[in-house]
DNA sequence: TATATATTGAGAATTATTCTCATTTTTATT
DNA sequence: AATAAAAATGAGAATAATTCTCAATATATA
């Protein structure tokens, strides 16, 4: 019998930028390994927070943008309208958001694989009944957060 | 035998302001027949542009925000972070947004009943597993249109 | 290592939205 | 209908989020 070891090693920052193709700059790694330690959906605002003396903020917006164009980003907007970033490295990325309407905390989620079916089949319905091809869906979920219920 | 005849009215922009105790002024009128006429969601440019020279942009974004006070308009961003806004009269108002990718039209959408419940009975799943109390949910559909269909 | 190319930082510019305040409109009262 | 009090408006100033500009710097290439 033999042991199987099976390690997932995060990938580097560097790494990350050189499979993209796009050159290697302080700015793009310190904005990398913030999203990669981080590991949650963040706010432009936080991370500008987190990064400030380190990278401007115009760069910031700029390496975000490279970010998104590179597929490695993902950018979406909470029920407050406030932009949210989140690290979409990969292959399988396919999941949902859940809000707390009071704090803003916004959590991943992953739904069922026998809902993503029905909102799948569902989709087939819609599109024969819009004329529109899908290509892409995302369920939104509101609500409060624990901590919120606690000290309310 | 008797023939009933019944016809759902339309409620008149002065109607609404008064059921809801809010003064009846030129502005707000003018938004409410204009949103009551499109009946579809409209970005704000374009309900700006369709306004000029009737409303001041200030006083525009200032009735939207009374009109969103008192429940009867609701707004949410598209995929490009643009904010939509759509009138919600009508007591079931539950839906969802289709939107194209490519030209940024926003199609109101209901779900099947039997989707519905689906949802419902998977938020409860979740609700035990993330600690949340889930309230509210949508479902967002991204594709690409009929007419941007064609024209590619 | 030199050169060409790409990126950065700082702040100006732009866009969306809210705020301020003097003027006007609406509502409530008679 | 006239009037006083309260609420809403318009114009533009203020704010916030994001993009743009361009000279200086860092990165990649040969």
């Amino acid at each position: 019998m033999q042991a199987v070891i099976i390690i997932f090693m995060e990938k580097s920052s560097r790494e990350i930028l050189s499979e993209n193709n796009i050159s290697i700059t302080n700015p793009r790694l310190l904005v990398l390994e913030k999203l990669l330690k981080t590991k949650k959906p963040i706010t432009i605002e936080n991370l500008q927070k987190e990064l400030q003396d380190e990278v401007a903020v115009s760069t910031l917006y700029r390496v975000l943008n490279d970010l998104k164009s590179i597929g490695i980003v993902n950018e979406f907007t909470n029920p407050e309208n406030v932009t949210v970033i989140e690290l979409s490295l990969h292959g399988d990325n396919h999941h949902h958001h859940l809000f707390c309407t009071l704090c803003g905390k916004v959590v991943d989620i992953e739904l069922s694989m026998s809902l993503e079916q029905y909102i799948s089949s569902e989709t087939k319905r819609l599109e024969k009944s819009s004329g529109f091809v899908i290509e892409d869906h995302g369920l939104e979920l509101l609500g409060r957060c624990y901590e919120c219920l606690d000290s309310a």
